[in-house]
RNA sequence: GCCGAAGUGGCGGAAUUGGUAUACGCACACGACUCAAAAUCGUGCGGGGAAACCCAUGAGAGUUCAAGUCUCUCCUUCGGCACCA
């Protein structure tokens, strides 16, 4: 046998390995175990996408390389096929969803099978099958035994023509995604999963895992922990108290009215008591019938309505401030209800210069300079002084008038002290003249106050400084001469906006310029003023006790929402429940679990937006488990997030009828070891399943509280124009054809090749010959196999071995690859390698392209598969330290290498180097202020 | 707006973690083989320059004997979240 025939070996060896059970995993092992695992598929009409490739070579070679390092490995496949696309084309079709479904899994399962990834096929689970789904509904029925799924009026997407709810995907533009029509919002009683009260959790156990950091902070951000008050807030008048949620109680003194989401309770309650219910009623209404886009979009502007004649007390100051109902106030979030400090928080702020309601400044900047030569000198006392900071506008052009200090580099505004009691205004006018000369200087407004503390470099003390902003116009030109006194002290320079946003270098005068600019609006940490006992105090430190002198609670709160279980669609798990006339809802029995789908007719929606499973009379009607009377069976089905929120779990144990899988085998497989899978599930399918799983470990029913113990992504593929590819752009490219034409380990290295792993890759099919080049050159080489000692070679093959092990662990494919493709055209140059390298390359090839290193390995005449070989094991004695070659540098540009025996001690090298020609030329007659010398690598001869 | 990742030849991308920038592959050019082509093999391949050398890792500063790598500022691109009080 001598040519390279991918269509001969591959079908040969995939089904060699089968035979012999090669990659059948076994829970009796002694040996430890590895669970490697990838995303299931869905099996779509397309067929198996160059992406799925991608992240299942990757994982097929961790896991083959694990088998070799002597685990016991499972690494397990299966497919979650409830789900739209199938659905959709089953109303289109009338064609069965279980029909094509098993078309899809019988071509996805050819697929992968010609690709030879190295999964146990034993286990193959299929989440549309009543035997698999029978467990998804029974751990619905222990979460609603628990009290974690429960019922809720909730709004879905409901398009009028195709008389269907739509999944928020469906969406687009807030038209239906297939007929275009707009899509409206619909009423339902809806099925929920009490994901949040597991929230804390989430985000806590995420320290326990080895996730991608990117993939931790996702779920964290996703989940959004935040920890404030709730202050009670009473109705002027009658029992009604308002409850709000804040995260800056210190703020409390400032608020200056309270505002309430339109859909909270809180507006229902309270639009009653205004004297404008109808206004109140028709604004509720109105934000009600927007889309949530309409709503949410970008900058829009806020809106909302006062309840007229209702008065909340701030229970600080004990005032009376005004009640609004607003849509920038979400219902779902906190209390629904806040206190609206337009001094401190931004929104609060647009919305009251729209309605002109008062501002309270209550927290004051404090800037401490802690670098640079005005840093406050620890141990000095402050010496407290008021200022004016004059912002000051040019006669006729757009700029603005800055001063630029000697002494200490401050680039800022004019500031002059206040003299007992004075105004700005009055201080302002005199120290523009003192400082610059100019004499018509006009006070327009104040533009707030902050604070500052430094160390006076002239006056020689810290400085405690609180800064009055004003802002001051100059009517012309007509200035007076500086004194030579102030031209020693500082310059004065006019600058146009952008230069002075650059020019500025100080924190104090930058947060002076944004108040000037954007209006005072200071969100930060400062001191608080205007808030009784509280002033003078630092604003983040007061929180708590801020909260207890109000009466208020410490609680801490999420963004993280109840998951929507909820489908009115067919293609998915009935939720195993009947509504009785008498008894409400009750929990179908776990004995007559699996609920199974009926055949119907006809897969669209009724008229009423139920599933099409209402209209199946013979199904719906049944009889109550409890009280044998009439009853009606739920007609609503699961998301296809279900399936897949336990599916690694039923691999253990796949074939399990008592059980969902045994606890003996749970104990052996779980957690999973390693989870490979795409950034887009990173905060629903990850995060439902770590919630599924911790609600499990609560009942006692898996032995551990997360359940992967490591997650890395792949980058996605796209097209070769960089989109994403899609059948309708026509630009997906099929896998079949290119196992044809250059066969499945070629396609394998190619795709670990192409790129970092973890990054997004556009297909590019003209690189691939490269790739097929590499392993037919691997083919010839087992010509050259015979007597060889040669040490450089040895060598090499034992640095490749490092180099690819490491990168394996890594995910670093497209530099392992490359180090053996190295290896080889080193190889090449021989003319014959030994046995023991070139089993050693065949055997770091092996986990990238299986079939041709079996075959290869067979040709040695080894009767065992390599893939039972053990991994090659790193033999640092059989490394020779590199050639010796010393770079030479000149001022750190390298001007010369030389080669010198490793383990030359410094000073040698350091005079072999000098001896250079090429280094005599640079250093005759010069200097030299020293030598660095790297260990046997560097020499870097340093001139005056 | 906030959070995260990244900017290196014609292209995909390397760089022992601060020590020869452009490994490996693709494309391209030339040569060998061939009647010819493909395949294969060999050589070359960042820019400027005759050369000595000089310039180049998004831009600008800084630290260092030495910076793609560290620090700061800015620009661009891609992801995620988006009125979360």
């Amino acid at each position: 046998m001598n040519r390279y025939d991918h269509s001969k070996i591959e079908p040969k060896w995939q089904k060699h390995w089968e035979v012999k059970k090669l990659n059948h995993a076994r829970e009796d092992s002694t040996k430890k175990k590895f669970y490697a695992l990838i995303e299931f598929p869905y099996p779509s009409g397309d067929g198996l996408h160059v992406g799925h490739i991608r992240s299942n070579t990757a994982m097929d070679v961790v896991a083959r390389k694990r088998r070799r390092e002597g685990f016991e490995v499972l690494y397990p496949i299966g497919w979650d096929a409830f789900g739209l696309p199938t659905e959709n084309f089953a109303i289109k079709t009338g064609i069965q969803p279980e029909i094509v479904t098993k078309k899809n899994t019988d071509t996805f399962r050819r697929q992968l099978k010609s690709l030879g990834f190295s999964f146990d096929w034993s286990r193959e689970i299929n989440t549309t099958d009543p035997k698999y789904y029978k467990w998804t509904q029974w751990i619905f029925l222990q979460m609603l035994k628990k009290g974690l799924a429960y019922k809720k009026k909730m709004e879905i997407n409901w398009c009028p023509k195709d008389l269907i709810g739509l999944a928020n995907e469906e969406v687009i533009d807030g038209c239906c995604e297939r007929c275009g029509t707009k899509v409206e919002k619909k009423e339902k009683e809806q099925w929920m999963l009490a994901i949040t009260q597991y929230a804390d959790r989430l985000d806590k156990d995420l320290d326990l895992v080895d996730y991608l950091p990117r993939v931790k902070t996702q779920q964290r951000n996703w989940i959004g922990k935040s920890e404030g008050a709730e202050i009670n807030f009473k109705i002027v008048g009658n029992d009604t108290v308002v409850k709000i949620f804040t995260t800056r109680p210190d703020t409390i003194f400032g608020a200056t009215y309270i505002v309430l989401a339109p859909e909270s309770l809180y507006a229902q309650e309270l639009v009653a008591q205004a004297e404008n219910t109808i206004e109140v009623a028709q604004y509720i209404q109105d934000v009600k019938s927007k889309t949530d886009i309409e709503r949410t979009s970008a900058d829009k502007e806020k809106t909302g309505v006062e309840l007229k004649g209702v008065r909340a007390i701030s229970p600080g100051t004990g005032e009376e401030i005004p009640v609004y109902v607003a849509d920038y106030v979400l219902a779902h979030y906190g209390t629904g209800a806040v206190m609206a400090v337009p001094a401190h928080d931004e929104r609060d702020a647009a919305f009251a210069k729209k309605y002109g309601l008062p501002v309270k400044h209550v927290v004051e900047s404090l800037s401490t300079l802690s670098e640079g030569p005005d840093a406050v000198k620890p141990g000095l006392p402050f010496v407290e002084r008021d200022a004016a900071v004059c912002i000051v506008r040019h006669w006729s052009e757009e700029k603005y008038l800055m001063s630029f200090y000697r002494a200490n580099g401050w680039k800022g505004f004019i500031v002059g002290g206040l003299e007992g009691g004075e105004t700005p205004a009055i201080a302002g006018t005199r120290e523009i003249h003192e400082e610059s000369g100019y004499k018509n200087a006009r006070f327009v407004r104040d533009v707030g106050v902050l604070h500052s503390q430094f160390f006076h470099q002239v006056k020689a003390v810290n400085r405690s400084a609180h800064f009055k902003v004003a802002y001051f116009e100059l009517a012309d030109g007509e200035r007076d001469e500086m004194s030579e006194d102030e031209k020693k002290l500082h310059e004065v320079v006019w600058l146009s906006e952008g230069e002075v946003e650059k020019a500025m270098n100080r924190e104090d005068i930058q947060l002076a310029w944004k108040f000037f600019k954007k209006g005072p609006c200071f969100t930060g940490e400062g001191i608080l003023v205007n808030s009784g006992k509280f002033n003078g105090k630092n604003s983040t430190e007061v929180k708590k006790e801020i909260t207890e002198s109000v009466g208020g609670t410490w609680v801490t709160k999420f963004k993280l929402r109840d998951w929507v279980f909820s489908r009115q669609r067919y293609w998915g798990e009935p939720i195993p429940v009947v509504h009785c006339e008498q008894c409400g809802v009750v929990p179908v029995p776990e004995k007559e679990l699996p609920i199974q789908l009926p055949k119907v007719k006809n897969y669209k929606p009724t008229e009423t937006g139920e599933s099409p499973l209402a209209a199946i009379e013979k199904w719906v009607n049944t009889k109550c488990p409890q009280c044998k009377g009439k009853a009606k069976r739920e007609t609503d089905t699961m998301p296809n997030w279900a399936g897949s929120s336990w599916y690694y779990l039923r691999y253990a144990d796949s074939k399990n009828k008592k059980e969902f899988a045994s606890i003996k085998n749970l104990k052996y497989w779980t957690p999973v070891d390693w989870y490979n899978g795409g950034m887009e599930h990173t905060t629903l399918h990850l995060l439902y399943s770590r919630f599924w799983h911790k609600f499990l470990y609560d009942q006692g029913l898996v032995p551990t509280n997360e359940p992967y113990q490591k997650r890395t992504s792949h980058g996605l593929i796209l097209a070769e124009g960089g989109e994403k590819m899609s059948k309708s752009k026509g630009n997906v490219v099929n896998p079949d054809e290119l196992i044809k034409v250059v066969g499945a380990d070629t396609l394998r290295v190619h795709e670990m090749f192409m790129g970092p792993f973890d990054q997004a890759i556009a297909w590019d099919t003209n690189t691939i010959a490269g790739s097929r080049r590499f392993i037919e050159r691997i083919w010839a080489l087992h010509t050259k196999v015979g007597e060889s000692q040669n040490t450089q070679i040895d060598s090499l093959m034992q640095k490749t071995i490092k180099k690819v092990s490491t990168d394996i662990e890594e995910m670093r494919f497209n530099t392992a690859i490359s180090a053996l493709m190295i290896a080889v055209n080193d190889l090449e140059k021989e003319t014959t390698i030994s046995k023991e390298n070139y089993e050693i390359l065949l055997g770091l090839v092996a986990p990238f392209a299986p079939h041709v290193a079996d075959e290869l390995w067979s040709l040695l005449k080894n009767k065992k598969s390599i893939h039972l070989a053990p991994w090659p094991i790193f033999d640092e004695k059989r490394v020779v330290e590199g050639s010796g070659k010393i770079v030479v540098q000149i001022n750190g540009k390298m001007r010369a290498t030389f080669e010198a025996p490793p383990g030359t001690g410094d000073k040698e090298l350091e005079e072999l180097a000098k001896k250079l020609p090429e280094v005599g030329k640079w250093i005759e007659g010069k200097n030299i202020a020293k030598v660095i010398v790297v260990k046997g690598r560097v020499v870097n001869i340093v001139l005056i």
